[in-house]
DNA sequence: TTGAACATTAACATTTAAGTCAGGCTGTGT
DNA sequence: ACACAGCCTGACTTAAATGTTAATGTTCAA
């Protein structure tokens, strides 16, 4: 598969693909004319690295684990697991404050249409 | 409570507390020399900004959402939930993989042990 | 065979987070 | 009074992620 359809995929820009595979993070087979051929593994993989990086981790982060990168449960993953959770706590403090801060508005809603229920059944 | 305590409570530095504030993201009063002081609230919203952005977030979508941030369950969170979710959706694609490869890492383990256990007990 | 659509590389630009350093004020203990 | 620690601002710097553009090659269909 090409570039253009494996971006599409993954929803990210072609750049981002290319830039993964500057940056180390996954090396990309080549057609004979010299274009890139992303295979199902490279989808997963490039994946992975997406998902990775809008989690907050940077690329040197990223090559650090990369054993957590390919198909096969290959390596020891140096650390991704305690690293993503971390990153876990961090995502989990916030959505207990937004869910607290939802549940406050919800109930607003809720006392102001009883009392509009109270007022309009009276 | 001045700068480098509050910096130390957060894991953070103090150059990244004038960032958050540089950046609009949160309001810091000064005592009268001039320095900084910040209140509990101050430090748990400075708390959410750091874990925002440990999470991926940049400070305009952190801006955007400003009413995600403050104590009082004000606005209607911009998206926050939203976009928190998308983040979820990430780490916990991520989070799947990582368990999986550290279950098979782990059943390689246990094959290993229960061999040798097998081959010692011989 | 020409043009549209897609690919390539390379270079330049922008934005953001964060480090670092310089020059100067404040506050406190001796 | 002095030193020392802490604060301030501002500017320079770096690294990363992306965007953008340009110049050029490839494929394919009309």
């Amino acid at each position: 598969m090409q570039a253009k359809e494996a971006a599409e995929k993954l929803q990210i820009t072609q750049r981002m693909l290319r830039h993964y595979e500057k940056e180390g993070l996954m090396a990309v087979g080549r057609t004979l004319n010299g274009y890139r051929s992303y295979s199902a593994a490279d989808l997963r993989r490039a994946g992975r690295i997406r998902d990775f990086i809008a989690t907050g981790f940077s690329t040197r982060e990223i090559r650090a684990m990369s054993a957590c990168l390919s198909d096969e449960g290959s390596g020891p993953c140096e650390g991704g697991v305690e690293k993503l959770r971390e990153k876990l706590e961090h995502i989990d403090r916030l959505r207990a404050e937004l869910d607290d801060k939802r549940n406050v508005v919800i109930d607003k809603l809720a006392a102001l249409q009883n009392g509009l229920a109270t007022v309009s059944s009276r």
